[in-house]
DNA sequence: TGTACATCAGTGAACGCGCGTTCACTGATGTAC
DNA sequence: TGTACATCAGTGAACGCGCGTTCACTGATGTAC
């Protein structure tokens, strides 16, 4: 049997495990190569043969870690299951929003990292969440819920208040709040863009229209 | 005359001059005790005769940076100047939001430490962005185009919205972005908010509503 | 008004930390003949 | 099938960095008498 030592054999994926688990317990500042190193149990230069520098590890584990969310929100968007096709756009879109809040409280160390600004040389707007985003408002065109007319840009209205939301939950204002509060902001910023969407189609929300 | 070097008299002062400059620069994670007192020109423990350490004078300047903040937005909500006064609420909320994120992405180094999250120990929810908010929210329930019901929570809209693009403008995916598109964008979530909150008493926006 | 003395607000040296990165090296692996 | 050798993937030592914090100190200031 060879050596334990020499020739890990996976080191590239040990070390980007390593940094997950990392970045789950410290965030993304706390991602050290020293310290991967030392929980792979190598050599603390031994990185340097399977990526350029930190920021080169960096970037690779945000990918994964974007990964990770996507599929997240994709799994939550295919929970939802109605018939009335214009609830189901809609639920579908607050589902998104859900998941991704959920996604950032569940895991903040891993959503810092996932848009800390090393992360975030990579095109954002060709990644998975805005694409997934993109989607929910075609389909709540299609449907007749959101105008036209409003849906270039639509994007940004939605992720701002997800994302801040997040922010906010994670280690903002909201931080010191219970699940239950939390959920029930969450829900008034859920009504507040579904009402915001149907206004366009002077279509009204009711209470209840995006229950989970 | 005194020996400049020996009693500095206006130390505290000065280090958190310099923190203020410091961060504006390098954002809240550069600022370092020894860097201070190097700005100031002072040996790198003098710090410790006016603050008890690091976290004690970053929370200091969080709470100067974040009065600044307020200002800047008080300064924006007084010059709306509309007859119509639901048109003047609606104008005043919008520009509440835009000075919010024209100081985020104006300052970013002084967002992201006022924002940090060793400056959030202060109670963020009793801080004046919050209650600001909250006047320009009562005043929407005043002209009625906001309904009461809806009033309650509903700071958590705005705010989640105004962070979240602030906070994608300044290092997530509206980096990249000019000023005139990020201006449009912000335009188009300010709608947004603005058609959500008129919906809840049937209230239509228009176009050129919210016009600074 | 002058002086002794307590107190205040600085100084410089030192400790210990963890980091990123580079260097010359060596053990393990796989391939050409 | 066996062996020489190139290459790959590790090692350990070292450099230099800046940081927060503590220590014993000393110069400046102000106050009591």
């Amino acid at each position: 049997m060879a050596s334990p030592a020499y020739h890990h054999g996976n080191l590239r994926e040990a070390l980007v495990d390593a940094a997950v688990d990392a970045a789950r317990e410290r965030g993304a500042d706390g991602l050290a190569l020293r310290d991967l190193a030392r929980r792979v149990g190598v050599s603390h230069n031994a990185a340097y043969r399977h990526f350029a520098n930190r920021d080169d590890l960096v970037a690779e584990v945000a990918g994964r870690v974007m990964d990770r969310l996507v599929e997240t929100m994709q799994r939550r968007w295919a929970d939802v299951d109605t018939d009335d096709p214009v609830l189901r756009a809609r639920r579908r879109l607050a589902a998104v929003g859900r998941s991704y809040v959920e996604f950032a409280v569940g895991e903040p160390g891993l959503f810092s990292l996932a848009f800390s600004s090393v992360a975030v040389s990579t095109d954002l707007e060709g990644a998975g969440p805005y694409l997934l985003l993109g989607q929910a408002l075609d389909e709540l065109v299609e449907v007749g819920f959101l105008s036209a007319q409003a849906r270039p840009g639509a994007e940004i209205t939605c992720w701002s208040a997800m994302h801040g939301f997040s922010v906010l939950a994670v280690d903002g204002a909201e931080r010191g709040a219970s699940d239950a509060e939390r959920e029930a902001a969450l829900e008034t910023v859920l009504t507040a863009i579904d009402r915001s969407y149907g206004a366009t189609t002077g279509t009204e929300t009711r209470a209840g229209d995006l229950l989970p």
